[in-house]
DNA sequence: TTGTAGGCGTTATCAC
DNA sequence: GTGATAACGCCTACAA
């Protein structure tokens, strides 16, 4: 059914090594017969078989990728990045989501080994260590995106967003606009994202001479609750912030929320920046400012070293080391613009 | 490095084929060495090298999945279901986007017939003839989502919303509510889903003894612009509306906020149905009532079809047709409640 | 420059 | 029940 080179070969009428090397384009034969034998297998409608290359390379090209739910919006871009620049090399993603089982992860692992896949991208929220030993005992490099465990194999390196610097810029932003008494919504209970958000908040109020607070850092959940029951325990500071740099944009927006029920204005009263503009984010009313991850750059930038990896198996490992991406700020109405000093 | 039947052979002692044997529950080995075989992979840390069994079995237990981009959510949601029914059913998805560049479409058909997978299913608004030729000559079954062509390989066969269902208990739950001059909002230029869904709102009418009013039917674009452009030409008919079915939510959007910057009400003066549930849709005020389509469950049909069709290979594909997947309606505050007959 | 032979890890078909 | 042996389609020494 399907063309083999054998098949090239006997019609050609040279032996399937010759078939073979023409097709690889090795300089070990003839330039008009490798010609001649592509000019053929092209009209033959020859497919080589990755199956059986990848048995005897010792290699599939393929790169296996576990995910909770590609209807996450926030993984959808990564996957279209690692999409993307495995693409742009030569190699095909293997898709597996686990919808946050661990029975599925489990065997989403055990497929992709026995796939033989190059390497895994993961991207979990919570990878378990059982579930990361698991994963190493494949023997191939492992990327993990935005994981918050230590990762211990030689081959795996993570790799995730810059949450200091994504602190960083928000409340150096707020700063610029002239803002000296500025708060921070937490997000869930010393969450790793939250304490590197809430140190490059702290850096940003240290470059610019403004001694720390904090009174003015108030928990919050992550969600929209948590930052409409930090409203008024901020207005109720003896003196109020007139700017808060919230955890996320669903914080964010309950603190908008809350402070349109009691008459604040925002930014007027209090200028507010969130994180992660979450695709309601320009919709509402002020559109929120707030720091962009950039994802699919994530995803890239994953692919790039699950790549560089497969190549340097084995060899000058130290060469890497885990990565944090730079989100942007993207200013809009709630953060208001240049207030003057009181 | 990892092992394989043979390694285990060589320690319990045995030939490889018996080992073979032992690993896939064979009866024509011994229940006892079955056991110690099975129990000394499982030490050894054996994991079955798919490549070399599919090499030898003619099939991989993959399916190639060639979407346009992963970002959009109504892709993403089919994907999962895609993802959901082939675990479940033991395949693995190879994932291709080919953000709808030709070239890459047509690599991608490539890559997936070299990769040897034994289906493939695609999610392309518009599928080419020319590629469509390309992907036949796989020689595997293709199952087309949302496709707009005549599909011509014996093998090709596509699964879609059912529009014009869509369009009929859109137009029905607007005639229930006490509504008779019901208006249509047209998509882009005769685009076969409009075409659909058009025709849904007729027989809709018809089964209500509503005669079909042609000044009723004004053309959108599929955009916001279309909805806003149609608000006034409906406003302007010697005998206005009380109600309008919009090809999609875009449309509905824009058609409310023309009423609204011309004070018209919805759902008072105007009852307003979409069709998609954009995640936008239950967030606008008034919410959208609107049609959804059932995602996951296409791309979970698209797959159990494709799998049908693997085990079916060459034989009675007569027993395959097409199959349209019903939407439902979702009801929100913008068709309002019921209104007594005038 | 080309052909021959071996092997990648399986399953399948024979004998025994 | 079990063990040789031959595929599957390809790449790659080694030999010619």
């Amino acid at each position: 059914m399907t063309v083999s080179i054998k098949d090239i070969a006997r019609v050609a009428g040279v032996s399937h090594s010759t078939v073979s090397r023409a097709l690889s384009n090795s300089s070990l034969v003839n330039a008009d017969t490798r010609d001649r034998i592509k000019k053929l297998a092209a009209e033959m409608g020859y497919s080589p078989h990755f199956l059986a290359r990848s048995l005897v390379m010792g290699r599939t090209r393929s790169i296996g990728l576990v995910i909770t739910t590609i209807t996450d919006p926030f993984i959808a871009e990564v996957v279209q990045g690692i999409e993307d620049a495995a693409q742009y090399h030569g190699y095909t993603v293997v898709l597996c989501s686990s919808r946050s089982e661990s029975s599925r992860e489990m065997t989403a692992v055990d497929t992709l080994r026995s796939k033989r896949v190059d390497g895994v991208i993961v991207t979990s929220s919570r990878v378990g260590a059982l579930y990361l030993e698991h994963l190493e005992r494949i023997g191939v490099p492992v990327v993990l995106i935005n994981n918050h465990n230590e990762q211990s194999g030689p081959y795996t390196f993570s790799i995730g967003v810059d949450n200091e610097h994504g602190g960083y810029i928000a409340t150096q932003h707020l700063i610029e606009l002239g803002h000296r008494r500025i708060a921070y919504i937490t997000g869930p209970a010393s969450h790793s994202d939250d304490l590197a958000r809430l140190s490059g908040y702290r850096k940003a109020l240290d470059a610019a001479n403004i001694p720390f607070n904090p009174s003015l850092v108030l928990p919050g959940t992550g969600r929209t609750g948590g930052g409409e029951r930090a409203l008024p325990l901020l207005m109720n500071n003896e003196t109020p912030p007139t700017a808060a740099f919230c955890y996320n944009d669903m914080t964010a927006i309950g603190l908008m929320q809350a402070a349109a029920a009691m008459n604040i204005t925002v930014p007027d009263d209090l200028a507010v920046v969130g994180f992660d503009d979450i695709p309601f984010a320009s919709y509402i009313k002020p559109s929120l400012t707030t720091v962009v991850q950039l994802k699919a750059e994530m995803g890239l930038q994953a692919t790039e070293m699950v790549l560089d990896l497969i190549e340097a198996k084995a060899e000058n490992m130290n060469d890497f080391e885990n990565r944090f991406i730079q989100g942007e700020l993207i200013v809009r109405e709630s953060s208001g613009s240049y207030i003057k000093q009181e």
